[in-house]
DNA sequence: ACCTGAACACCGTTCAAGT
DNA sequence: ACCTGAACACCGTTCAAGT
């Protein structure tokens, strides 16, 4: 039997086995102990190449903002913010785990650098085509939108092991004559009325075109300033 | 002095103890020895009154929930929805652990009634305005943007005993010249360019003007199908 | 320089034992 | 019926000790 030529370990392959366990098991399976125990290592060796769980956690985030594309400059503002909320949006599905943590950092002290980047081109673009108060809540509706929209869909992700749960349940609970809509909406996600992806990009253009809209004057949108 | 006469423990008086303990010292602090301990119980003993840890968060989560308005049948359809999103932003806001809670559900298996209740009363207002296509995509844009801008918002927040930190990391990584847009953008939070309240609002009308827009049948508004 | 074992202070939860 | 003490199987993290 082959003697198993361990890897040196580096903080760079840390990083990859924790998000490896996490993508399959859940940010709730990876422990200091687990991640150890899956590189072959005890848990406190992880500590010479992490400086805490925190600072692992930030890490696997980071990779992950770097997943997101910025399209070039010669695309057009609004198309080229769609495309970025739509790749973020997809690396937040690839990796479940990371748009919690975008949205609840586990150490507030600590900003990441593409984190302000993203946020600077993101400022940049919506300039292109906005005036000063729009862009100011227009980056807010276009965040906010990016991880909500992300978290909420997760939070209603049926998976392979509760699928059968949630049909019993379903039965039991949304009764078609005490609840006819709710019902009826839920068949509709069955039957696929809207499929997912859709449902991300159709929320995307009602603020970017609402946006431009405001931007043009529209005397029927009516916000607050 | 007086002997402590000690209410006998309910599971209401466990619920708000609970929901008393997070809304102090954060979701975090909130362990059954230390909750025992603020009720002058062991914590072996709240299991006479809760299941588990998930059950008590599931009650907890459910009295907020009770905490939004759902408006009269007297109110316009976009009114009413209006009211209820802002109604439960502040309710999400005054119990700042609940919106993390109703979006990544601790036990995914238990539907809590009021959730149905507030979902069928959503839809049905929706109806009031708009086509069945507009009402499915309606419903999860709308429902994103409370839970979502809630935890943005979160995730942006100032506590009082992180603004030092990040005042000194501000200067530190957002200089001038390097990231104008993040700089101009973070001056503006500080000086108040926009209320915190109107910034939710913002999002929100955008989402409801632009479903009635798309209903009129205005071609301006690009929506994939 | 990197890894380890033992230890510390925490978790949620069970269960037999008390009243 | 309700509360408790001891216990179990877990956490993150520290630190002296090994190589």
């Amino acid at each position: 039997m082959a003697r198993k030529a361990r890897k040196p370990l580096t903080r760079d392959r840390v990083l990859r086995a924790a998000m490896a366990l996490a993508d399959k098991d859940g940010i709730e399976a990876l422990s200091m102990r687990r991640l150890g125990q899956e590189l072959g290592v005890e848990a406190m060796s992880l500590y010479n190449h992490v400086a805490n769980k925190d600072d692992l956690l930030n890490g696997m985030l980071e990779v992950v903002l770097h997943e997101m594309e910025i399209p070039g400059d010669g695309v057009h503002w609004k198309a080229a913010l769609r495309l970025h909320a739509v790749s973020a949006h997809a690396a937040f599905r690839r990796h479940s785990w990371a748009c919690q943590l975008a949205v609840s950092p586990p150490s507030l002290d600590r900003v990441l650098d593409v984190q302000i980047r993203q946020m600077e081109w993101k400022l940049a673009r919506l300039r292109d085509g906005l005036s000063d108060h729009l862009v100011y809540h227009g980056l807010h509706a276009l965040d906010s939108h990016i991880t909500g929209f992300t978290l909420w869909q997760q939070s209603h992700q049926i998976t392979a092991d509760n699928v059968g749960d949630l049909a019993a349940q379903f039965l039991r609970m949304f009764p078609a004559d005490e609840y006819p809509r709710t019902y009826e909406h839920v068949e509709q996600h069955m039957t696929g009325f809207g499929s997912d992806t859709n449902a991300f990009e159709f929320g995307l253009d009602l603020i970017l075109t609402g946006l431009e809209r405001l931007h043009e004057g529209d005397p029927g949108v009516t916000v607050e300033r």
